[in-house]
DNA sequence: GTGAAAGCGCTAACAC
DNA sequence: GTGTTAGCGCTTTCAC
């Protein structure tokens, strides 16, 4: 299609400028003319030229997604994002440049070249350099996690203090005295990554406040790094009856060692998964979950920088509040 | 940075032209004076504007990708090819324009709108509807996958005929004379996916040529599906002693089948799984497997994307060979 | 080896 | 309610 504005407006009998208009909806046209116009518009199959458009008004309708795919970290919970922000960026109308490799370089290439309207960056790190980067363009951004200093950056994620005392929460509740929390792996905790923190947190104070007794352990994601975290927790607590596992990679693992020792989930011992729901149902049993919504926060991530972008609204930090889904593998701990 | 070309001229005492051709190598400059370009560049932080260059120049340097995100595959190898499509296109100075949703109406939008250079598709169907679609389109496209009709486009893939005759054959060669393939979820087979269906072509022509008795049986991506899957093999074929896997969600889950059954590998089955090579290395033991070089045919994909906009080369269909690397898990039969 | 200037296709004043 | 037009920042011919 080589077919530029001008062809629609010859071809509609009015001026560029009422075509633009009639595209923005920027003013008022008469109804004639709209029709005209937009049946110019159908019969020509014109489409506006993406770089003249954002040449002309400095906006791309596009958001610049950085997805660090670090290892460690489950790509199909990252997926879920990623997803998430596609789909709720293109109800805005806008497309999603994604980033991954090159993270700082690539995020100032992109927003000095003026590539994008604003960007949402994935998997935040407590002290993450990329954030003083990101402070300083001129594109608003919104985190999906929280680092210690969000600069004037808007912030979403999910409340994972509250997952951590949600979960314990709910394991005392049906009684069990003695708990452990098989947590993310240890890379993810040594780069301080914000929701791996903050669940251990809530997870530590929500035992306290219980009155039970809760350990930590890290926990790698494999089959092997999953036997020895279950291993540690019983050997530090052999009357251990509940357990929160939050590391979609290793749950699997973690449930077969479980069996492998005789322990069966849940009678003898409570599993309780935080997980995005298609991770907590493909289990060979359906865990009972806090769930990661995973899709809804990367909807939401859009919507705080479209209300930037559109109405220069000011950042905010949105914690989602955790919801628990009682499935089979938690009951009361056996007498 | 509100910066232009023109600000670098100025600060450099020389015009417009001469800083353009600086940054595109297009005519030889004297070394004196693209110094004092470089200089004022640097000095000023200057950064084409992305939008301008690509209406000048009718380049973007963005490519396309389609990641149809669909059920039943393995997002993990989804983001495998993602990753090596966003690595590779970095290396040629271009970045990525994610498509997932709305297939069809997004390859339009982006491509009338100017906003690629290139397309690339993954998960190509044999009668894929993208492909007609894509195949109009004025920019080249180069599909990860093999339709049944090409069309003129570019496609290039792992040579999935050969990775089952390859598999079977390393199994034969080990003594096997009853084997069995655990593929993809009938959803998958349904679809037509081609390199699942390319991939029991070669299983099955495989397993003849060596004369081996080998069956097929379809699994889906669950703790059940696998069990399930397995479960029809023995009832079929209950002296099977290889089995070939090509599902990575449902891989863990065929090996505890197995084991459940107190069948051990590679004593009593020996498993070859296709997958790519840390999906093998994931599991309680180390599989022998054909790889599947996502990465790798991502970069692949790129370089042809490129020399058919860079050179024009014409578009070429490329099937790579399988590597088959043996580690614990395959053996020859007990006697 | 370098410069001047004509667009590329669109938006958004500024007119009426 | 509609038209005219001056840019937006770059590339690339044409001229020297």
């Amino acid at each position: 299609m080589a077919t530029t504005i001008d062809d629609v407006a010859r071809a509609a009998g009015v001026s560029t400028s009422t075509v633009s208009y009639v595209l923005s909806g920027k003013r008022p046209i008469s109804a004639p003319t709209r029709q005209r116009v937009e049946r110019a518009i159908r019969d020509l199959g014109y489409r506006p030229h993406a770089g003249a458009r954002a040449l002309a008004s400095s906006r791309t309708d596009v958001i610049g997604l950085m997805a660090p795919l670090r290892v460690d970290v489950d790509v199909a919970v990252i997926m879920q994002f990623v997803t998430g922000v596609v789909t709720a960026a293109r109800t805005f109308d806008h497309d999603v440049l994604l980033l991954t490799s090159d993270e700082i370089a690539g995020m100032e290439r992109v927003a000095f070249g003026s590539m994008v309207d604003a960007f949402v960056m994935l998997d935040v790190e407590a002290e993450d350099p990329r954030v003083p980067v990101l402070a300083e363009l001129s594109q608003p951004a919104v985190l999906i996690g929280l680092p210690r200093d969000p600069e004037g950056l808007s912030c979403v994620d999910l409340d994972f203090a509250a997952v951590g005392r949600t979960a314990v929460a709910h394991l005392a509740s049906l009684g069990h005295r003695r708990v452990a929390l098989v947590g993310s792996p240890r890379a993810v905790m040594e780069r301080h990554t914000s929701y791996a923190e903050r669940l251990v947190e809530g997870f530590t104070l929500g035992a306290a406040d219980a009155g039970v007794r809760g350990v930590v352990e890290p926990c790698e994601a494999s089959s092997a790094g999953a036997a020895d975290a279950v291993a540690r927790v019983l050997a530090d607590q052999p009357d251990v009856t509940g357990l929160v596992v939050h590391n979609e990679l290793a749950l699997p693992w973690v449930l077969s060692a479980l069996r492998e020792r005789g322990l069966r989930v849940p009678d003898d011992v409570s599993v309780l998964a935080v997980c995005p729901p298609d991770v907590a149902l493909a289990q060979p049993l359906p865990m009972t979950s806090v769930e990661i919504p995973a899709h809804t926060i990367g909807r939401v991530a859009v919507e705080m920088a479209m209300a930037r972008v559109e109405r220069h609204e000011p950042a905010e930090i949105r914690l989602l509040p955790p919801q628990l889904v009682e499935r089979s593998s938690t009951a009361p701990p056996a007498r």
